[in-house]
DNA sequence: CCCCAGGCACCTC
DNA sequence: GAGGTGCATGGG
């Protein structure tokens, strides 16, 4: 087993893991606390865990915790490169900040959770998170993406313990659509199946990478399950199109109460207002912190 | 019993 | 393109 870790003063405007790994944007890791994921309890076991594909297409483990300034992990593989990647840390918070509108509301988001971070998820995973986000709460989300690897993922021994790796598309294409729903996934179990078959036939959710942005949605809505707004999901929480704003529920009713201008008839007008609203590069950082702080505003 | 949850497919017009 | 409807499941 290898360890290392990585030293959080050298990341440009801080890092906060659990606020990253609990805002809704990534179901992909779990803690093995035994906490409820959707709690925000503390840390009551030995950190957050993921999986990641090795270069011979094998699993491996990964495990981290925040402490004392650094982010430590144990691995079968060098998680640094990973964790780099999977958590942004190359993104310079400062600068988004600044280049985000400084009314009240955004401010206090940024204070509440400052350090947060925008994922960076391996597109399939993502894909089938938020086919199966719709109509859910974010807890259930992420207790199904639990019950599709434990159910259809390879396993893989790690520290005198089985996990399971998150299902290749082969792997969730094979399952029956009565296999997803007896998961509890309802009538997301045929999005998942045929959307599963798709990608396994050879339409990649990362063709969208390189092409503009209305575009590049417009062409993730090919798959089954996915309309405007698991579109902007998986570009923003694993493409990297940091412009991206996912219309849910929460985010609507956030710009009728604080931008109603910016409340338009149709998915793509309103898009494009709130993103000049949010600022057009980084609106997604802006909307993931509104997200999470006016979901938690009872807590603040 | 009700309403709601990080909506979408399918059907009309 | 805009406007309805049905859809599974669990929590409050």
């Amino acid at each position: 087993m290898e360890r290392g870790q990585l030293d959080l003063a050298a990341v440009a405007g801080g890092f906060d893991l659990q606020s990253t790994l609990e805002s809704g944007q990534s179901y992909l890791w779990w803690r093995e606390d035994g906490a409820d994921y959707a709690d925000r309890g503390p840390y009551g076991g030995d950190g957050w865990y993921l999986t990641t594909t090795r270069a011979t297409g094998e699993p491996a483990v990964i495990r981290v915790r925040q402490r004392d300034g650094a982010l430590e992990w144990e691995s079968m593989i060098d998680a640094n490169p990973v964790l780099r990647r999977r958590l942004r840390l190359d993104d310079d918070l400062d600068a988004i900040r600044a280049e985000s509108p400084a009314d009240d509301l955004v401010e206090a988001a940024y204070d509440a959770y400052w350090g947060m971070r925008l994922v960076c998820d391996p597109p399939f995973g993502s894909l089938i998170s938020f086919i199966c986000s719709a109509q859910m709460r974010v807890s259930r989300i992420h207790a199904m993406q639990q019950s599709l690897r434990e159910a259809f993922g390879t396993p893989v021994e790690f520290d005198g313990r089985t996990y399971h790796a998150y299902p290749t598309p082969e792997q969730l294409a094979a399952a029956s659509e009565d296999d997803l729903r007896a998961l509890s996934l309802g009538y997301r179990a045929p999005y998942v199946r045929r959307t599963a078959g798709m990608v396994a036939d050879g339409t990649r959710p990362e063709e969208a990478r390189g092409k503009p942005y209305e575009a590049a949605r417009e062409s993730l809505t090919r798959f089954v399950g996915v309309g405007d707004k698991v579109a902007d999901c998986v570009l923003l929480f694993s493409l990297s199109y940091l412009q991206a704003v996912p219309l849910d529920t929460w985010i609507r009713k956030t710009i009728t109460e604080y931008y109603p201008d910016c409340a338009c008839d149709s998915y793509a007008e309103t898009s494009r207002a709130i993103r000049a609203q949010l600022g057009d590069q980084y609106a997604g950082y802006v909307q993931t912190y509104l997200f999470h702080y006016l979901r938690h505003a009872d807590e603040i």
